[in-house]
Formats: structure tokens, C-alpha cells, sequence
DNA sequence: GTCTATAACGCGATAGAC
DNA sequence: GTCTATCGCGTTATAGAC
């Protein structure tokens, strides 16, 4: 088995039971066992669970960010000004083209994001602010150039309630879903969700809180 | 000391480590030396750690859900329908006052409840469900009927995406404060970031769709 | 580059003295 | 009801053979 397997192998293992138990809940042990590698190559390969989880990170965020800023370009490039529903549309297709290939699963990564929130981990949030804070900061920008008139504290403050309520929405989306399920007996993708996200996160944004 | 006492001062400490570190990440050991106990205490006091966690959410959510019920009486007593903002304000008003007694930090139980969210606490999840479902089940009741012609999935997933923006900001409000500061110097206090919460969410379960 | 074996430590829980 | 002492297990990380 080359390096590059055993790398790869490792950060699928990684990436998945992360998203299902957490980060401390997750032991090298179990990963290594999952991904069929010997439990001293995490620390020859990454050096430290630490490196692991952020290798994790890397490996889904590079992508999605480098995704997103050509979408900004190719947006901008068409002369035409992005409105908030279109900006958080954008943000939304992206994230789920950028993440759902290779038929992997869009909303793990969706865990993942809200686990960096949650759980604690000072090492991740600086790991990706430093890295990806740019283009979150462009993203922002933009959005709040769409909302002429608004006073720069509440739109930061609302910028924050949109986020919380997509990472919050998104990474419990099976469990909610389920309990939809059983009450109306209708099913709900992933997309169908956004489609429900995008006007309610928009209408957060826009409205005139006087 | 009493029994009485060496409860409550191992309840204090488990509730201000564990909303700071998560579960997994507070070792009973840490909690009995914060607390000045001794460390079977716990085991001998709660039985294990998962019942210690439950009686840390049972003593302030208990309190806030019979708060909560009153405050709905009341307001349903007076005979005026309740709006869709009131119904938010009153949840928030109740939260604030609940769990800001006795000089307690509101915030730290909003983390808690975020934690119980996304920590994968199983054991967590059924007790809060079998505990306070009905007054959460109330609650959603009335916000639904302040929301005629609103259809129901659309509307319960709109409840989530109310809850995550509600959860998620506020359990985080040190450090979204701290952001917001820095770039603008200017304060703000919880209930401030409430006051923008009211109508930002009630905009989002509001707003048309079509 | 990958393995086995193990070091070094922290964990939750409990038995039994007081 | 509270204490000490300890069990048994799981953890990350590493030294050294191959």
C-alpha cells in the first residue's frame, strides 16, 4: 500500500466518524482500525490528532473556498450586481456541488462545520480562520454591499443568525427530517431544504427591523 | 457539610465546566477538585456521569419550562391572540429572566443547550425529548397558529432554522461579541442581541415564499 | 514506510475503612 | 455521607524491529 492510500485512507476514516461522534469521541484506535491501517501511522503520517483533524478540514475546505471565489468571479465578471438571495443561493450551490462529489455526503461536512463551532477545539477555529478567513471575508463584503442602508453591527449580527441557522439546520438535517418524516409522511432532500433556506435566511437579512 | 450542600456545589462546578468544555472534554476529576468534593462524590451523589450531566440541564431547565408555561397562561388569560413576534419576545423574555437568576449567566446554559444539540449524547437527548417535550410541542402550537396559511413542513423547518440562528449565536456570543467590538468598539449586551433576534427571526417565519 | 510492542498517563467507577 | 486506594480499561504517542 502506497502513502498516498494509506493517507487517504485514513482521512476518510477520520472524516467520517468525526462527523458522527466528535472529535474526542473519535479515537486514533477506532480510525486507524476503520481504515485498515496500523494505529502508529497517524502519528507518522500527521504527526498528531491535532494535525489529523485539521487535515480533515483542509481536505474538504480548500476545494469549496477555491470553488467559491470563482463562482464570485464568474458572477462579477457578468457586470451584473449580486443581490442577498442571490449571494446566499450562490453559497448554498457551491457548497453543495463542491461537497457532494464523489457521492460523498454534503451534510457531513455540514457536522463538521458546526463541530468546529461547538466543540471547543481553539487549535481548529484559529486553523481556519487563518486560512480561509479571506474569502469569508469577501463572501461578507459582498452580502453587505446588497444591504445598502443597514447599519454595519446588525448585519454582522444577522450574518451570524443566517450562519447559525444553516450550520445548526443543515448538521442535524437527518434527525429533523426523520421527525418530519413520521408526522407529515413527506420526504425532504438536502436541496429541498436549502430551497426553503434561501428566501427565510434572505427575509433575516432584508427586513427593516423598525 | 451537608448533602445538600456538596449537590449543588458539584452541580455549580459541572455546569460551568461542562458548558466551557463540552462533556467528554470535563473529567469528573476536574469537576470534584472545582467543586472541593471529594471524587467518588459523584458516583456515590448521581451514579455516573451521564446522570450528572442529566441533573445539571433537569435543575435550569425545569425552572424555565415551568416559567415558560406560566408566562403562556397568563398571556393566553388576557383573551388577545399572541403574534408571531410577542410569541418570540416571550420565549426570550422567559429565558432571560429564568436563567439570569441568582447571577447566573444566561449564555452559559444557551451553550448547554447547544452542546446537548451536537454533542452526541444520546442519553441527553431522550431525557430533554420525554421531559420537556409537551411544552416544547405547546409552544410550537401557538407559534403555528399565529402563522395561518403557512404550511406545516414549512413552517417546522423554519421553527429549526429559528431555533439554530437563537442557539447557535447565542452560544457563542462571547466571541461574536468580541469580533464585533474590535471591529466597531462598540458593545453589546445580551439582551441587545435579542432585540435584534426578535424581529430577524420572526421575518424569517413570516416572509412569503412564493 | 510500515509494523509490533509498550510506555506513560488519565479516565470512570467501586470496594471498603471510617 | 465521606474518605482513600485502587481496579480495569482506553487513550495518545513513540521506540525499535523489519
Amino acid at each position: 500500500m502506497s502513502q498516498t492510500d494509506t493517507v487517504s485512507r485514513i482521512l476518510d476514516a477520520a472524516e467520517v466518524l468525526f462527523a458522527e461522534r466528535g472529535f474526542t469521541e473519535t479515537s486514533l484506535r477506532t480510525i486507524t482500525s476503520t481504515a485498515g491501517v496500523n494505529l502508529a501511522a497517524v502519528n507518522y503520517h500527521f504527526g498528531s490528532k491535532k494535525e489529523l483533524i485539521q487535515a480533515v478540514f483542509e481536505r474538504f475546505l480548500t476545494p469549496f473556498t477555491r470553488a467559491l471565489e470563482e463562482e464570485l468571479n464568474r458572477r462579477i465578471a457578468e457586470g451584473v450586481p449580486l443581490g442577498v438571495q442571490e449571494l446566499i443561493e450562490c453559497l448554498y450551490r457551491v457548497g453543495l456541488g463542491s461537497l457532494g462529489l464523489e457521492g460523498k455526503d454534503p451534510q457531513r461536512f455540514m457536522r463538521l462545520l458546526g463541530l468546529a463551532y461547538t466543540q471547543f477545539q481553539g487549535h481548529l477555529r484559529r486553523f481556519i480562520v487563518s486560512r480561509y478567513g479571506d474569502t469569508y471575508r469577501r463572501f461578507a463584503g459582498l452580502l453587505a454591499e446588497a444591504l445598502p442602508g443597514l447599519d454595519p453591527e446588525t448585519f454582522y449580527w444577522r450574518l451570524y443568525f443566517m450562519l447559525g441557522a444553516t450550520i445548526f439546520t443543515l448538521s442535524s438535517h437527518d434527525a429533523i427530517e426523520a421527525i418530519l418524516r413520521e408526522d407529515f409522511g413527506t420526504r425532504s432532500s438536502l436541496p429541498e431544504t436549502l430551497e426553503r433556506l434561501v428566501p427565510a435566511a434572505s427575509a433575516m437579512l432584508k427586513v427593516d427591523s423598525h
